[in-house]
DNA sequence: GAGTGGTCTAGACCACTGA
DNA sequence: CAGTGGTCTAGACCACTCA
């Protein structure tokens, strides 16, 4: 036993360096504080840029940073707590004139959940969530012609005022019940320029199905900005994990 | 108007990458299938490893893709549903026998939840959620000691039967209520370890506020993995969103 | 135009797995 | 042991923001 055992884990470079800044933020700085730019950082460590990147990315995953190109990266403020509370037995956007429809067709995975086929008619309304005077969620609403038949007769396939036309639709179907699940994705192209993320941004997927009549009348899919926002179910807005 | 403006969104290498590789695993390989190594890949598609590696992170990000070191990548079968839904007025571990008790002191963030000063003893329990096979999640339960006071008086404060013990205390109490976030988190040492990844991965967290008697009585943090789990509220276990 | 973060390269070495 | 993914380097150029 001549050598000896001790570090034995040897801590990766970038863990160590995200630690020791993410103590700094603690101590160091304030909230909206501009930190020093990624080549001087790297320098002052002693690493390669890349290696210090690494370390930064794993503290924008945790909101602790936010970095915007052509800026500079910013001490992030703490996540804002976004109400996914199920109001179990409410259909969404009832007179909200939040949500505009979209001429889209719904992805595979969304006909799959609502047990159709691929060729039938789907409306789709879309809707940008904001909370604080930031966009932190872009949503779609996917209901089959089937479920809002009074709709049938009417025109104007892609025009804004026709989303208030299916949600209202909706309200007149008995709702029986949802369920919902979350998962960790990637931002797609669309979704990301609306967030004022870049693609592939991690984000949040609530999916909603809602239930009529022993059917799915409609889906619901969320994307919700990880880096800032922190899903709060039940009745508590105040929930905080700060640090 | 002579230079081209089409093409003006140049889409980066990786995310370009991230598609096409995404298209083969739907079309050419099967689950738990491996794929070629990163070197032979970054050839074949003509770009550097570092690029190819930015590409197969965001698939292994939406749990499409495995990555496990000296073994290879292999094709990830569909997220597991984990049910986190609520049962709105049970105390958690009932008469369950696989949380044991741990010697560990509440972090800051939990006392805060708490509302409770940083020296005041606190219980904490431990679980590790199995499900199908595969580790999903690590949960912890910080119990104050002034919610089960008849637990007082024992000893043995870091033995295993102890959790059971504080536990069946924690249900003499009226569940009053309890509230719920869900947000996106990375790994800490000791759970990446149980959960058989490296520190860091991405892990969705779920942090749970049991009240009684208009205080809360205990807070759980449950760290998910995020890249094989999909989180379900609910009575829908069926829910899925493949590709 | 100067300065920022984002992408990409071509290499090196390390830690881990399994035959 | 050979082969895998994980870490790290030192550079280059690009896209973007803002004065």
């Amino acid at each position: 036993m001549g050598t000896t055992q001790l570090e034995s884990v040897p801590e990766p470079k970038y863990w160590h360096l995200k630690t020791v800044i993410g103590e700094a933020l603690d101590t160091d700085f304030a909230v909206g504080e501009i930190l020093p730019n990624e080549r001087d950082l790297a320098a002052r460590f002693g690493v390669a840029r890349a290696t210090l990147r690494q370390a930064l990315e794993q503290l924008e995953l945790e909101g602790r940073l936010q970095r915007r190109r052509g800026v500079g990266t910013t001490v992030a403020p703490p996540r804002v707590g976004v109400d996914v509370s199920t109001t179990q037995h409410a259909w969404p956007g009832a007179g909200e004139d939040t949500w505009h429809s979209v001429d889209s067709a719904a992805p595979a995975a969304v006909t799959r959940l609502l047990d159709i086929t691929p060729d039938e008619r789907v409306h789709v309304v879309r809707r940008l969530r904001v909370t604080e005077g930031q966009p932190v969620a872009a949503e779609l609403l996917y209901v089959p012609a089937d479920s809002v038949p009074g709709l049938a007769a009417s025109g104007a396939p892609g025009g804004p005022a026709r989303a208030r036309d299916v949600l209202s639709e909706l309200q007149l179907l008995a709702l029986d019940g949802q369920d919902r699940s979350v998962e960790l994705g990637s931002a797609r192209a669309d979704d990301a320029k609306e967030l004022d993320r870049l693609p592939g941004a991690p984000v949040l997927v609530v999916t909603t199905r809602y239930l009529s009549e022993g059917r799915t009348a409609a889906v619901s899919v969320a994307t919700y900005r990880a880096d800032t926002c922190r899903l709060t179910f039940g009745d508590s807005g105040d929930l905080v994990m700060a640090s």
